[in-house]
RNA sequence: GGGCGGGUGCCCGAGCGGACAAAGGGGGCUGACUGUAGAUCAGCUGGCGGAAUGCCUUCGGAGGUUCGAAUCCUUCCCCGCCCA
């Protein structure tokens, strides 16, 4: 038998990075049964690359299990079928069983970075929602209104702007709800992008004469720009699994006013101490960079460990403060013939070799801005011949490196 | 089924017979500066090339008109709006 904490007291911890929940008072009345609750959470089927964005709603569910509850992944294999319509993405076609069953390791693998596997159930919603009858799927329609739907925002925005939308994504929602019933969720978790899906589960569930599930809803993550969301699509990312190195840079990279959301929802630093970073940096008493070395220390260590984050400092102090090399350069293999007889060769051309560029054009762009040099001296003659022997380190702009080796 | 408006470089978007590799913005890259891959400022941003008023490829696809087309015509594909 699991010992829960007093329901009041589970409660306030929840409630911590949370934006919304609809309802506390029904939140607080199901803890108060004293049970295991099942907490949902949908996730996207495509290979899983999280990132430290998603990773919030994925450590509240965490914040769940270890508080005694019971996680249910979804993986929306089925709906894929449909594509999330948040903006507009292309049919996937339904994955086999096959895929299926290989992609569920990858999942409790990766996922087991932040959930219990213990406490963690996976569940494919094919399961359930591949088995319905068109009679079904009408009689699950007539469960809701065109102008419900419709006044999504996501549906909303794309028919003013004139962009398509497919008949079948308008089943999206009722979809997601239908997972709710069909697992008689007691929370469903997401981010606020979710809200209108996490509504539906209740209405639905209300529908087949279940008590509707709580919704808590996560503070979407801006990403690396400062503007959007954290995605992979946009590229303004950190993932969970990038190198300790990626992740310190990534996050330096950070514009300055979102150094505080990121301490809250992203490391464990205890929120009073939050807040006092957030007082000191407001009153001039903090260096924003130092606040952002801590910041990136503690998101790395989240994921690699204090020891791993220490070693990325020290690296990232050695390349872009002190504009030293990098303790690791990767090899790259040249041929000697592809050098001119007497071991020289043209600049743009070994920058091509080395592959730290695309086309000669690119190489010579390079060049002529000076971010090219050769063994610390810059060169920005793009006619330049350079003498080339095994150990030349190449240089583009501030982070891109290569050490020749000749063979 | 009918009427109308569209499909342009990584993205958005101007161009509507030559001066177009194609305005502008975003993004990206480089430099200066700095507190960092942040901020700010500047430059660059199809490829080839001894950087040439040079050549090649690009404006949904395929043909055509023309000395010459992203721009005109035909046809096909795709998208949106309005009316049924």
């Amino acid at each position: 038998m699991t010992t829960f904490l007093p329901p009041e007291r589970q409660l306030e911890l929840l409630r911590r990075g949370a934006a919304e929940i609809i309802t506390e008072e029904e939140l607080l009345a199901k803890l108060r049964e004293g049970r295991p609750l099942r907490v949902k959470l949908g996730l996207d089927p495509t290979a899983p690359d999280i990132h430290i964005g998603f990773a919030v709603v994925l450590r509240k569910l965490r914040q769940f299990q270890d508080l005694g509850h019971e996680a249910i992944l979804v993986i929306g294999d089925f709906t894929a079928l449909i594509g999330d319509p948040t903006g507009k993405k292309q049919t996937r076609p339904m994955l086999t069983r096959e895929e299926v069953e290989r992609n569920a390791a990858t999942y409790r693998e990766q996922y087991s970075r932040i959930l219990d596997p213990e406490r963690t159930r996976v569940t494919f919603n094919s399961q359930w929602l591949g088995s319905l009858s068109f009679a079904d799927v009408v009689r699950l329609c007539s469960k809701t209104t065109v102008a419900r739907i419709l006044e999504r925002d996501d549906f909303t925005a794309r028919w003013k702007e004139g962009s398509p939308i497919g008949l079948h994504e308008l089943l999206y929602p009722l979809c997601q709800a239908y997972d709710s019933v069909a697992l008689q969720a007691d929370v469903e978790l997401g981010g606020t992008d979710q809200k209108f899906n996490n509504l539906m589960g209740r209405d639905l569930q209300r529908e087949f004469g279940q008590p509707p599930q709580v919704v808590l809803l996560t503070p979407l993550l801006p990403g690396l720009d400062g503007v959007e969301k954290m995605s992979k699509s946009l590229g303004n990312y950190i993932g969970i699994n990038e190198p300790p190195q990626e992740m310190y840079g990534k996050v330096m990279s950070l514009p300055d006013p979102l150094m505080v959301t990121y301490f809250e929802l992203c490391t464990e630093v205890p929120m009073e101490e939050v807040r006092a970073i957030d007082e000191g940096l407001r009153a001039g008493r903090l260096h924003p960079r130092d606040v952002k070395r801590r910041l990136a220390r503690e998101i790395v260590t989240v994921w690699h460990g204090p020891r791993a984050a220490r070693a990325a400092e020290e690296e990232f102090d050695r390349v872009f403060t002190r504009e030293e090399l990098p303790s690791e350069i990767p090899d790259v293999y040249v041929r000697p013939q592809d050098l001119d007889p007497d071991g020289r060769v043209a600049i743009v051309r070994l920058l091509r070799l080395v592959r730290l560029v695309v086309s000669n054009s690119e190489a010579r762009r390079l060049v002529a801005q000076g971010g090219v040099s050769v063994d610390g001296r810059r060169v920005s003659d793009p006619e330049e011949r350079v003498e080339v022997r095994s150990g030349l380190v190449v240089r583009v702009g501030k982070r891109r490196f290569a050490r020749v080796r000749l063979d």
